[in-house]
RNA sequence: GGGCGCGUAGCUCAGCGGGAGAGCACUUCCUUGAUAUGGAAGGGGUCACAGGUUGGAUCCCUGUCGCGCCCA
């Protein structure tokens, strides 16, 4: 079977020594967990990212605008996304010909880091949570905070770092720096001076017993026992006479059309009724401002026509209900029988009074109805009881009816009716003083109070007790309650000063239309957020963040404006960071000598983290003084040939795309970016997304460890990012793979060019076809490889250069020409041409991978070039020649490559059959029926495009067995054995008869080649 | 429950009204001078499912299911 067999001594010399065979200390394999460390400190050696700057001064600007990242914890996979794929826009930005300067940034204040102080620093060391109403105390603890998040800022840079993204990782924004808070806090300024900032108020979730405002995350679900009350509103006002609305119900319900008696009798029987609701909070009916229906659900008119003489609900009562809970309710209230009267559509009730009316003064407004969202069938009556300052859906209610209660007359302000320590105030009429919650967090005398007068009223029905989950404080494990509180907002549609008339709602959505969205469905996504959003709340009753540092007049509602007092808290915050709003003295520090510290309220509050980070731009691409590489953007629509790139996850449509947006917006008139490019998120092999519990966690540190950060990068460069991502040990084999064999494509190359000398560059005009034809390669891919970077489609680049690599030229190109390569004599022009193309191909092939195989390539320059001091990052992608491209010439060929295949396919059928093994051992018959076909094979060494010893074209069909294939019609291979003998050096077959008598057992061509060589060495 | 998306070979992705494709993986064979490499041939898909539009649908429309993000 074997040519060659071990114990063949006899074969002559080892002409291996003879032949051009690859040299490279590249190595097959890439030990990249090893390597790309010491290419780190190499980029770090040779100040990468400076020479990078300097470089490429003066060029047209690319800044991709950093998302600040949270610093907290390590980095998971989905961080890995998001930077890797930055990187790949950065790097191939800056080989376009940009100056692509990447400045990374955190996001530093919040709540989570709040917490995390809060545990380990106070309640897992039995220490009291500080007093913030204490200066020293609050600075304090802002100090521990930064500490932590500068932490956490270092840990994460360095595993930034390690993933291969350049930047400037030495001079990152941070929302902390004293800089960025001072901007930040100029930011909400110019929103007090716009007037866009104003105090309201909205419920939010309270502690009683710690006195503190929570987030969603503080609070936890634990079962809870309630008092229930099912509750009538007397109907007040109708709609229409006509009631339209509830005729098309009854309509519907199969109840016929009524005369003109029947709707006199419809409209005072429901005026005589009561809309019911049931709540599991009593203490909230006092703050009862609306009724909340749901237009999917039927409700009708129910009269109750047997109940014992002393029930709560009498023989004769009329009440609207859902139909599938009345007979619940009427269950509730025992009622022992009742009459369906007609169905009733609630559209027709414009106001019911308050059950509590004439109880006490101030109960006498109208309770309007309006259709919910969250409303349901489920459970209750079909209506929900509506106190916007006591839950989120009662609030979101109210607010998006402002304009109708307006237009009504009714008071649309949110009453306070319960303080911090959970006491009634004067705003709950004949409850102040009364109680919800009490110190310990038990249930106070509230509930009760308030029961007790409704029964008084007549309007209660039923009442129960409920066992249900209910919010609990995660620190304290007591219940907690909704509760109106001041807020500071961002008014979305007040008219603009200097705009014509528009508010930010309208200047945001004129930005949103300028802007370039990648995928193009994300303008739709963040339109409909911007144009259905309620008002931006911006307060948090927190410490770790940048204040609302403004005053407010005492007694009044007036934020001081004043240039003076502005500038001197922005200066104090340059110096020392916020920490000096809340320092002993602030006021009196920034109000002096100008105004009387007395009489104004210093507002304590701190922005929302999501206002910080929409201000990033501020502090960033507009401050040339600690960003200097960033100096002097000037944008396309400026007339200037820069563009800001911001780019995210999907979920920042909502975040910070957002925030960005409207804080830029709002102080700006425009959007901080001109592209806006999202991606997905990262599940796992099967779709669904990771958990730890699951099991199915892919950690980016693990990855790097095991394969390495090339790895990783070139999963999120084959991946459709736009959509999720997914990523698990089986796909990352697949990576590995794809990897090993692009690398060993390169290391051939690499091997190959160790025998190419500069001066042996072949030109152009005098290449052979097959050279020419890589040539014309090279144009067609330059331009794809182009136009996929600029339009960031970089599943493109490696589907079109992987597939290249693996069938242009590890199996053809240099397949073929390997022949020559190793054999040939040193002068031989085929030899020098084909160098010359590979020379070309490599630069082109190491620069176009650069910036997503950032190491790999990297290590392929080194081993290239030998440079100490340069990088493969500071070049450009090359110019390809058009003069390369030659269309007809590719035609050509691939008739030739589809011939190529009819022989290779018949020389299998020999393989399979033992008759031969290396191809060199066939000089096949190849039959060509059509003219034209024939022509151009013979116009070529056809024998060598198919790697044979020999090959003889003729004209016809050929014989019946001949090898044929459909797909290559007219085409059949007759296979013949290679005559003569083996060449020992080549391994070709040749005619004895031409031996050079020095050589004799290699063919003539080696013959050349040793002569040539030993010329050489002598 | 609503909004925005996605569902094509084992994996990653093309295609997008008229032949279901590529690279990797897999199987078999060859090479052993890219050698833990290289070459060749081959197998593998009811294009999530169900309706509809069309002379014709993976592609257009509607619905269902599954998955994700954002809301509720």
């Amino acid at each position: 079977m074997n040519d060659k067999p071990a114990d063949s001594p006899a074969k002559g010399p080892d002409y291996a020594p003879t032949l051009y065979l690859p040299v490279t200390d590249f190595p097959m394999r890439g030990g990249l967990p090893q390597k790309e460390p010491e290419i780190l400190a190499r980029w770090k050696a040779i100040d990468l990212y400076g020479k990078l700057r300097s470089t490429s001064a003066g060029r047209p600007k690319f800044v991709l605008h950093d998302g600040p990242p949270y610093a907290n914890g390590n980095i998971h996979i989905g961080h890995a996304l998001n930077k890797i794929l930055k990187d790949i826009v950065t790097r191939s930005q800056q080989m376009l010909g940009k100056d692509s300067n990447y400045v990374p940034g955190w996001d530093c204040h919040g709540l989570p880091i709040e917490w995390k102080i809060e545990e380990d620093n106070y309640r897992s060391k039995g220490k009291p949570k500080p007093d913030f109403t204490n200066p020293a105390a609050m600075i304090a603890f802002r100090q521990e905070c930064r500490a932590y998040a500068t932490h956490w800022l270092g840990v994460q840079r360095e595993e930034f770092v390690r993933l291969g993204v350049t930047g400037d990782w030495a001079n990152p924004y941070a929302t902390m720096a004293f800089p960025a808070e001072a901007q930040i806090a100029r930011e909400i300024m110019k929103f007090a001076a716009n007037g866009l900032l104003y105090r309201g108020s909205k419920p939010v979730m309270w502690s009683v017993v710690e006195k503190t405002a929570l987030a969603e995350a503080e609070v936890e679900y634990e079962d809870h026992v309630s008092d229930t009350i099912w509750t009538a509103f007397p109907v007040r006002t109708l709609r229409e006479r006509s009631m339209d609305s509830t005729r098309a119900a009854m309509e519907k319900s199969g109840e016929g059309a009524l005369d003109i008696e029947g709707v006199d009798e419809l409209f005072a029987e429901i005026n005589a009724a009561s809309v019911v609701i049931w709540t599991t909070t009593p203490w909230t009916i006092p703050a009862n401002r609306a009724i909340s229906y749901s237009r999917k659900i039927a409700y009708s008119l129910y009269r109750v026509t047997e109940a014992a003489a002393d029930n709560w609900a009498k023989v004769g009562g009329l009440y609207i209900l859902a139909d599938r809970l009345a007979s619940d309710v009427f269950k509730s209230a025992r009622v022992e029988n009742f009459e369906r009267v007609r169905a009733i559509d609630p559209r027709d009730i414009l106001a019911c009074s308050h059950p509590l009316n004439h109880r006490a003064a101030g109960y006498e407004f109208d309770v309007p109805l309006f259709d919910g969202d969250h409303v349901t069938d489920d459970t209750g009556t079909g209506f929900v009881h509506t106190a916007p300052s006591h839950g989120r859906d009662d609030f979101d209610v109210w607010m998006s009816n402002q304009r109708e209660l307006i237009a009504r007359g009714i008071d649309t302000n949110i009453p306070y009716t319960v303080d911090a320590d959970g006491y009634y105030t004067a705003e709950a009429p004949g409850f102040a003083g009364k109680r919800v919650i009490d110190d310990k967090g038990k249930k106070g005398d509230a509930n009760d109070a308030v029961i007790a007068e409704l029964l008084a009223a007549g309007n209660l029905i039923a009442r129960g007790k409920l066992k249900h989950q209910y919010p609990h404080s995660w620190r304290s494990k007591k219940p907690v309650i909704f509760r109106n509180t001041p807020q500071w907002f961002i008014a979305m549609d007040k008219p603009l000063p200097q705009t014509r008339n528009e508010s930010l709602r309208d200047l945001a959505l004129k930005a949103i239309k300028e802007t370039r969205w990648a995928p193009a469905f994300g303008e739709n996504r963040i339109n409909g957020m911007i144009a259905n959003r309620p008002d931006w709340v911006v307060s948090r009753q927190r410490a770790w963040g940048v204040p609302i540092a403004v005053f407010v007049k005492k007694g009044g509602h007036e934020i001081l404006i004043d240039e003076i007092v502005n500038a001197r808290i922005a200066q104090a915050f340059e110096q020392e960071g916020a920490d000096a709003w809340f320092a002993d003295g602030a006021a009196q520090r920034f109000l002096a000598p100008e105004y009387d510290p007395d009489d104004y309220e210093k507002i304590d509050d701190v922005l929302d983290v999501w206002f910080d980070s929409g201000c990033t731009h501020a502090f960033t691409l507009e401050d040339d003084e600690h960003f200097p590489g960033l100096a002097g953007i000037q944008r396309v629509r400026d007339g200037g040939a820069d563009e800001i790139m911001y780019l995210e996850g999907s979920d920042q449509h909502r975040g910070w795309f957002h925030s960005s947006l409207l804080e830029s917006c709002g102080t700006r008139g425009r959007a901080p970016y001109d592209v806006v490019l999202t991606h997905g998120f990262v599940l796992d092999e099967k779709g669904q997304k990771m958990s730890k519990s699951v099991g199915n966690v892919v950690a980016p540190q693990t990855v790097i460890k095991d394969s390495g950060a090339d790895i990783l990068r070139l999963w999120v460069a084959a991946s459709d990012y736009s959509d999720d991502l997914r990523i698990g040990p089986e796909i990352l084999k697949t990576f590995i793979e794809t990897y090993r064999k692009l690398r060993n494509t390169m290391r051939w190359m690499l091997g190959s060019l160790a025998h190419f000398n500069a001066s042996e560059r072949v030109a152009f005009n005098d290449m052979p076809e097959l050279e020419r034809l890589m040539l014309h390669r090279l144009v067609e891919l330059d331009s794809l490889v182009r136009e996929a970077y600029l339009t960031f489609d970089y599943k493109r680049v490696i589907a079109a250069l992987s597939a290249f690599m693996t069938s242009d030229l590890s199996a053809f190109y240099f397949d073929v020409r390997k022949d020559s390569l190793y054999c040939d004599p040193p002068s031989s022009l085929v030899r020098q041409a084909a160098l010359t193309v590979i020379d070309e191909i490599f630069q082109r092939v190491s620069t176009w991978f650069a910036p997503i195989l950032a190491f790999t390539c990297e290590e392929a320059f080194i081993a290239r070039t030998g440079s100490a001091d340069s990088s493969v990052h500071l070049q450009t992608f090359p110019a390809t020649p058009a003069e390369w491209r030659n269309d007809e010439l590719a035609a050509k060929w691939r008739v030739i490559r589809n011939a190529r295949r009819i022989v290779t396919g018949a020389l299998e059928i020999e393989r399979a059959s033992k008759r031969i093994g290396s191809s060199l051992e066939a000089a096949p018959v190849v039959y060509v029926a059509d003219d034209s076909t024939r022509a151009i094979l013979a116009s070529v060494d056809f024998s060598e495009v198919c790697i044979t010893s020999g090959l003889t074209l003729e004209a016809g069909e050929g014989p019946e067995d001949a090898f044929r294939d459909a797909e290559a019609p007219g085409i059949s291979v007759a296979p013949v054995r290679a005559s003569g003998v083996k060449c020992a050096r080549s391994w070709r077959y040749f005619d004895p008869a031409f031996a050079d008598p020095e050589f004799p057992e290699v063919s003539p061509r080696d013959a050349r080649a040793l002569r040539e060589l030993k010329a050489k060495s002598a």
